[in-house]
DNA sequence: CTGTTAGCGCATTCAA
DNA sequence: TTGAATGCGCTAACAG
């Protein structure tokens, strides 16, 4: 048989086609099969062998060995995405987004979700260095002030140093490109909304604070209604878990803290989830004759929630998108920054404030 | 200095720490610093040996390569997840209880959406399979009929014999491992609940008439129909996308054909979500007052909606962890299925019919 | 344009 | 237990 030969005493191929299989069968080089499927868009290879070669993969089935690929060039077509938790909307859309982009690229994507514990953005990070992954996009905002925020930093120095680009979504510190979007502004729309409705008591249902969204939200807020003559006391904040459950908590503590509360600002559509239904259920307020709410995000069913929630709209499929796209381009001097406008979309849960 | 003469004409290395370089620094053979690192449970390297590759290893901050592991070893630490869509919360469940499982076992999980793209299927599960992934979870359900199904056949059957392992979320032809929802049960729990309450005319909003999910709870609800005396004439049963946008125009359609109807059973939530939406705005018709409707796999916010949504709640979390768990389990003879079973939600879309 | 050759970094034999 | 040697499958020089 013309394919002894090959295996032999440490045998631990899998039996996959390789390409020098191909080759040989193609009767050129392993170079030019190399060329042939995988070679850059440059010609290189003339018609007739190319033909060949790729007839001969076909007839083979063969698949390329990405690992071999990888170990070989020194680079593997993987970017990593680091997410809090694909189950929340927040998430599942910049995913959406990242991924549509990966996939013009050709590139595939390695998905890892922290569940919200710090330290596993780390241990993430090292895996996805371990990959040789590309690039990796940070979608989960930072945690100021955690405590192995200057590990993580240091383990975003080496995977750049090796050649790894890093993205965030959402501010982080340190001089990393980012896709930001607006939180600052949003936040200050939404608080002018409400305060030309009438509304003079705003409260403000948090995420956790350590949370740089939630840092920025809060201060678009705050500075809004500085400008505005109002203000914002320590018992009409409320922080709680970026969750629906968070959210419903928060909202009967507020309301049990300051019950001449006539508009609720939540720091994610989420929480705007849970307060509905605290509001309705626990506290028996009507959204919006008694109490207004305004969420941040614009998830995709907020339009279909009862009422239908107002909200500070951001392109979380545009910025996962993004993200992706900023870290495939050429690196450039100095980081770089694309900025994200939010639009207030204003629906029913939103009226003027009671007499 | 004594890390001359590794740098040589050929340099492509990316600067990263290598075992090599560990070993050397630890005083100790590559192999050594490769069973101390990586080393199955069973010890084999002194005490001594391994605190001072570890040291080492921590010292230098070493990251292993992935890549090469993979290539030496013929086995890379990375599951696949091909779904339809990330932003779907169906598939956004589905992918978190993967992922959680996942982490446990220590491997990075690769996702891939196919956006409906029945081609896309077999692409990304060729890239998978080029990256060695040691299983992949194919969450969406199969399109029979599909041109290309004998290709993404051959194409699991190559992964297989290879060494890959492939399980199914939902029914698939062939002989995979599965996990299996009882998609029929739950259909027919949603329309005895239906009957009971005095539903005769029961529509049914349907996604794609070719994914095996859609047939099954279809099935399940014409079976259940017919034990109970009933029926589904053709002009009751409209088939739309597995979308928010595709509830709300196969309702529209669905009442343009048979006003009559008093409940509509939508085969998922998502679609369900539209199908409320066009009942309120499009139809001007109250829920549950003169339509009722029911939904299919309780997904997060389905209570939130208004009126809050009774569904067939579907474990989906569990469903993914559980897929993983399959396909990391030693193989057995012949292919196994894990079931899963509904529960028929009831909340406020359902009442009883109008006189 | 094509072939030859030398590693990429590591796991794993085999011998000691 | 430890070390030396081999090769996983491929890409990227380099030479023709």
């Amino acid at each position: 048989m013309a394919n002894a030969g090959s295996r032999n005493r440490a045998d631990r191929s899998t039996g996959a086609v390789t390409l020098q299989q191909v080759a040989r069968q193609a009767g050129v080089s392993l170079a030019t099969a190399s060329r042939a499927l995988h070679g850059a868009g440059g010609r290189s290879v003339g018609e007739e062998l190319r033909r060949r070669v790729e007839a001969a993969a076909a007839e083979l089935n063969y698949v390329s060995n990405g690992p071999a690929q990888a170990l070989a060039s020194a680079t593997a077509n993987v970017v990593g995405l680091i997410v809090h938790d694909v189950g929340d909307p927040y998430f599942a859309a910049i995913a959406a987004g990242a991924m549509r982009v990966a996939r013009e690229r050709r590139l595939m994507v390695m998905i890892s979700a922290t569940f919200r514990e710090p330290g596993l953005e780390l241990e993430y990070l090292r895996g996805l260095r371990a990959q040789r992954a590309r690039a990796v996009v940070l979608a989960g905002s930072g945690a100021a002030g955690a405590a192995d925020a200057d590990r993580l930093a240091a383990e975003i120095a080496g995977f750049q140093e090796e050649g790894g680009r890093v993205v965030c979504v959402g501010e982080r510190g340190g001089e990393l490109d980012t896709v930001a979007p607006d939180n600052r502004g949003g936040a200050a729309q939404a608080v002018r909304a409400l305060w030309e409705r009438g509304h003079r008591r705003i409260g403000v249902v948090a995420g956790p604070q350590e949370l740089t969204t939630v840092r920025h939200r809060l201060d678009g807020a705050r500075q809004a209604l500085r400008e505005l003559g109002g203000e914002l006391p320590a018992e009409r904040l409320v922080a709680a878990d970026f969750t629906r459950e968070g959210g419903r908590a928060a909202a009967r503590r507020l309301f049990a803290q300051e019950p001449g509360t006539t508009a609720v600002l939540a720091l994610n559509d989420v929480m705007a989830t849970g307060i509905l239904a605290a509001l309705r259920q626990d506290l028996g307020l009507s959204v919006p004759g008694q109490v207004s709410v305004v969420g941040f995000d614009d998830v995709p069913y907020a339009a279909d929630l009862r009422p239908a929630l107002s909200t500070v709209r951001l392109p979380l499929e545009v910025a996962g998108a993004e993200a992706v796209r900023l870290i495939l381009d050429e690196p450039v001097a100095g980081p770089r920054r694309v900025h994200l406008d939010t639009e207030l979309v204003l629906r029913d849960s939103t009226g003027p404030a009671p007499a």
